[in-house]
DNA sequence: AAGACGTGGCC
DNA sequence: TGGCCAAGTCT
């Protein structure tokens, strides 16, 4: 036992790496100690279930299974594995990442959480997560699951995206985790994934299996009946939504698209985009997009037909309207800017190419459909 | 230091 | 069905 350590603490602790060691799920990452294969697992993870991440995170191991062979690969191949998987500001760190320890450290990978924090789209918790998992070092991790295990346990009625929630929240991990027999190899990276994992099966947020639990009899929220109320959430935000339209332009057998500046879908490519201004027309932000976009090539769009001047440049085959997006975007920053300001890159492509593109998931799926219907 | 950043599954 | 939720990080 640690040396401040309590009765209690020592019980949370001792009572779910018992539980854990019994009940862990087989998962792919848990298989592995090597560094690499975690810290993908973790970003992974972020903001993201098990089961939607366990078929990425083989596909890419397969792809890049070491770090340099991440680190030499092109952002268009980092971003076309991670399709699908949301967040791609997640891919694109990852990848300048792994290029950071293949050049800026021979290769090899950090083993402190404080040297895995210096890495691109690193934070706390993914630092701790690696460093304890896969080196044993004995820092705690907080996550989303750690904040409702921990509400509930300690009856924290705060909020718990509040700032000294949170702060109280990592010091009673670490007291926790610290509670635990420091003989014991590889206990800090149990515990830590033993939290995570009882708020995942057990702890969940709807209608916990406090039966099941292996430290309900240390759980205060559950003693004074409020556990189901815990964790306390800040208030909700609205989530805006914007139209847009889109365009399938071909020249030569060549589809037009675009790639997406970093921000919302970075570097993820599209077809020819633009939203719709209030009381704008379809029709009228297609045509707006277009000649802002393809001046030197499109004189008027038009659907179905060639368009050009005196030769035929380009043909506008089939527009996509009400591409509906309710992601948090803000609609306003985009209105009105030609698609050439929006797109760092802009090329003519071949439908073979056009598919090895890392795509946003709503439009892939709409061009899908609608190239099956004809 | 709030807000941006994706997607799919659940009830 | 629309809102909520899921192993966070960055600015």
């Amino acid at each position: 036992m640690g040396a401040h350590a309590t009765k209690r603490d020592a019980a949370i602790h001792d009572g779910l790496i018992a539980w854990y060691r019994r009940h862990a799920r087989d998962l792919p990452w848990r298989r592995s100690r090597d560094p690499y294969a975690i810290w993908l697992s973790e970003v992974m993870l972020q903001q993201t279930r098990v089961e939607t991440v366990i078929p990425y995170y083989e596909r890419w191991l397969e792809a890049f299974p070491t770090v340099q062979a991440l680190a030499d690969a092109s952002e268009d191949a980092v971003l076309k594995l991670w399709e699908g998987l949301g967040y791609y500001r997640r891919a694109r760190n990852f990848h300048r990442a792994a290029q950071v320890v293949a050049n800026e450290r021979a290769g090899q990978l950090p083993e402190t959480a404080e040297q895995w924090q210096t890495l691109p789209g690193v934070g706390r918790y993914t630092a701790s997560a690696v460093a304890s998992i896969a080196f044993d070092e004995a820092v705690p991790v907080v996550d989303g699951n750690v904040k409702r295990v921990l509400a509930r346990l300690e009856r924290i009625e705060t909020p718990t995206d509040d700032r000294e929630t949170v702060a109280s929240m990592w010091q009673r991990a670490e007291a926790i985790l610290l509670a635990g027999s420091v003989k014991e190899p590889g206990t800090p990276g149990a515990f830590n994934q033993a939290m995570m994992e009882l708020g995942a099966r057990i702890c969940v947020p709807r209608r916990p299996s406090c039966l099941l639990c292996p430290v309900a009899a240390s759980c205060r929220g559950r003693a004074a009946g409020v556990h189901e109320t815990l964790p306390i959430k800040g208030p909700k935000r609205v989530v805006p939504h914007a139209d847009w339209v889109s365009a399938w332009i071909t020249r030569g057998g060549r589809v037009l698209v675009g790639q997406r500046p970093p921000g919302l879908l970075g570097g993820l490519w599209e077809l020819p985009t633009t939203t719709v201004a209030p009381g704008e027309t379809d029709a009228d932000a297609l045509a707006r997009m277009v000649r802002a976009d393809l001046a030197a090539d499109v004189a008027e769009p038009s659907h179905g037909k060639a368009v050009g001047s005196d030769q035929t440049i380009a043909t506008v085959d089939h527009v996509f309207t009400h591409l509906r997006v309710t992601i948090r975007v803000t609609p306003l920053a985009l209105v009105g800017k030609p698609v050439a300001q929006r797109h760092v890159a802009l090329k003519w492509v071949r439908r073979a190419e056009f598919d090895t593109l890392a795509l946003p998931v709503a439009m892939r799926k709409l061009v899908r459909a609608s190239l099956a219907k004809r």
